[in-house]
DNA sequence: ATGAAAGCGCTAACAT
DNA sequence: ATGTTAGCGCTTTCAT
């Protein structure tokens, strides 16, 4: 880094001042013809990259956006953050990213990070929305932060998606086909994904006027482990559900993987819905339900959201985009046994 | 990013130097305890975090890596970016990113921004290995460059994937299983996966002393829409391929769905090989066999190759690690119907 | 139209 | 042990 020409170097071969310099490369009115070729043959010459990191200091603007998530190897996410780099970049915006495998400690420590960094607005998914001490933390940024699928704190701007409906259209569906024994696997109550989904699967037993107990909560996790261990589990008790639902991003092929071993088959002896439309869910034979919706709308949201902040609008009322959910029924789903 | 406080505002709370400040946020030796009590108070109370930028600027060094990938939804990459980001932060630095979206322009842009960032190493795919003012750019930078699953330029370290060996074990494999029209999908030889998996699928032809007419190669793409299009038109001729071979990170799904819209089955109609081993193909119905490697491993070892450069040994040769790839056998292969 | 110089926040070298 | 100051590369204000 040490070695790259600097502003004076370029001065200096185009035997003018720095400040011209300056003036040429941001396009000011004043700087004369004869100079102004003068200065760009030297930036030519040298190779000359101005130093973004002095102009940041100067200008007290650095253009870096941090986002902060679980786990982008998560198809679901991956999108979201694909998405937001591509609108970030066209405006102009630098991403920086930063993995929090929902630890605690780690998300704390990035926040440090991106304040000290002085990036300009943050795009984050927090793992524990209940944590005071995490949301203190958020609250006393000074830049704008922009929550993804999350609810705290209130006072942020969040995109948010619609799980509650999407999971109610999911169990509304099994209902009608009859199961009145259905299993919803989604994450911890700590988040909110989680606890849409689970709200939503309680609406849709209690429209239809059946018993809560039809229905069999297992908040854990997100991860296909957790959707292999709970389904394994699911699988073993008797009377065993004719239906399971699959809420979370990258759960379902742990699901899929348990039903297999367990040697049962869908939808003859179980239904599944998926809680995200992956390729896994739409190629899967037989295909499987899926409560879809679009990570890339999710991304662009996000930085529509935090663009606005940044365009002067800092001190307004949180900002929630919550984007729609969509059931596609799949051949994954079907009357259970006893009904047929 | 104006109204944060700055270490003259811990100074003059502390009543110290500024100098004094900046020794004990370092840890200096010589500090009394009264002194750093007072500051650390400071620092608290004003809750203060020191200027990574301007420290960047005093000190010449950013600590900050980029990584510029195609895109980042597809499985295979974000697992090399998820790793990546891991180690890199575990080592205290951060991770910029960028989506090239394979557009050469966007690309040279990049590079531009990189250098202006003064980021220290840069982690990338190109998309076209052969483009001379690409790799002209990319070699005129003064900053370690690890390429991911590329050859050229030749001068830059890189981490690549024994795809040669890994599409070889396949072709040998279906040959032995007695398919004699063998399709092989893969991206544009312009870039070193495609390059290679057409080299192994030849020699596989080859050395069980077939004619090389026997396979057919389609190089233009690695998307799904490649996979559909091309397997789709593959699907139509007469006599068809016998077994298909989707060379490709993200092109497995385009496969099946063509296979699946031509109302063929696997593996009775066409046995069918995936590139890389994702959920899709470790929960299709049947499994399907892949050449599997790992995108963790490789994300880690590119920041390893990495930190070697940045700890010092900048100016050694090129250095080149593959990682193995290794053919996973399920039931989506099975021998032609002519034969059985 | 151009040059000179201040200053962004910080660290380290030099004083004391 | 602590204060003072130069200077990193840049933009911008103030002169001229």
């Amino acid at each position: 880094m040490g070695e790259s020409p600097t502003i004076r170097d370029v001065a200096h071969a185009a035997r003018v001042a720095i400040g011209t310099v300056s003036r040429v490369l941001n396009g000011h009115k004043s700087v004369s013809e004869d100079v102004r070729r003068r200065v760009l043959k030297a930036v030519e010459k040298l190779n000359y990259e101005p130093d973004r990191v002095a102009q940041s200091m100067r200008l007290g603007v650095t253009r870096m956006v941090a986002c902060a998530t679980r786990d982008i190897s998560i198809p679901g996410l991956a999108s979201v953050v694909n998405a937001a780099e591509e609108v970030l970049r066209s405006c102009g915006y630098t991403l920086l990213l930063a993995i929090t495998d929902e630890r605690k400690e780690r998300e704390l420590d990035l926040l440090r990070m991106f304040q000290q960094r002085r990036v300009e607005a943050i795009i984050m998914t927090t793992s524990y929305e209940e944590d005071v001490e995490l949301c203190r933390h958020i609250k006393q940024l000074t830049i704008p932060v922009v929550l993804l699928d999350r609810d705290q704190p209130p006072e942020l701007d969040a995109v948010t998606l619609d799980h509650r409906r999407g999971t109610r259209s999911a169990t509304e569906y099994l209902l009608g086909l009859g199961h009145s024994r259905i299993a919803l696997l989604t994450g911890r109550p700590s988040t909110r994904p989680a606890r849409e989904r689970i709200a939503g699967f309680n609406e849709g037993l209690a429209g239809a006027g059946r018993q809560a107990h039809r229905g069999v909560v297992k908040s854990g996790g997100f991860s296909a482990e957790f959707g292999f261990r709970e389904t394994s589990s699911l699988l073993s008790t008797n009377p065993r559900p004719t239906a399971i639902i699959a809420g979370g991003m990258g759960m379902l092929s742990g699901v899929l993987q348990a039903i297999r071993v367990h040697g049962l088959s869908i939808p003859d002896d179980i239904s599944v819905v998926a809680g995200a439309d992956t390729d896994l869910a739409a190629l899967a034979t037989p295909p499987i339900t899926a409560v879809r919706w679009s990570g890339t709308d999710e991304g662009r949201m996000a930085v529509q959201l935090l663009l606005n902040r940044l365009g002067g609008n800092r001190k307004g009322p949180a900002q929630r985009v919550m984007l729609s959910t969509e059931l596609i029924t799949r051949a994954s789903c079907a009357p259970p046994r006893n009904v047929r």
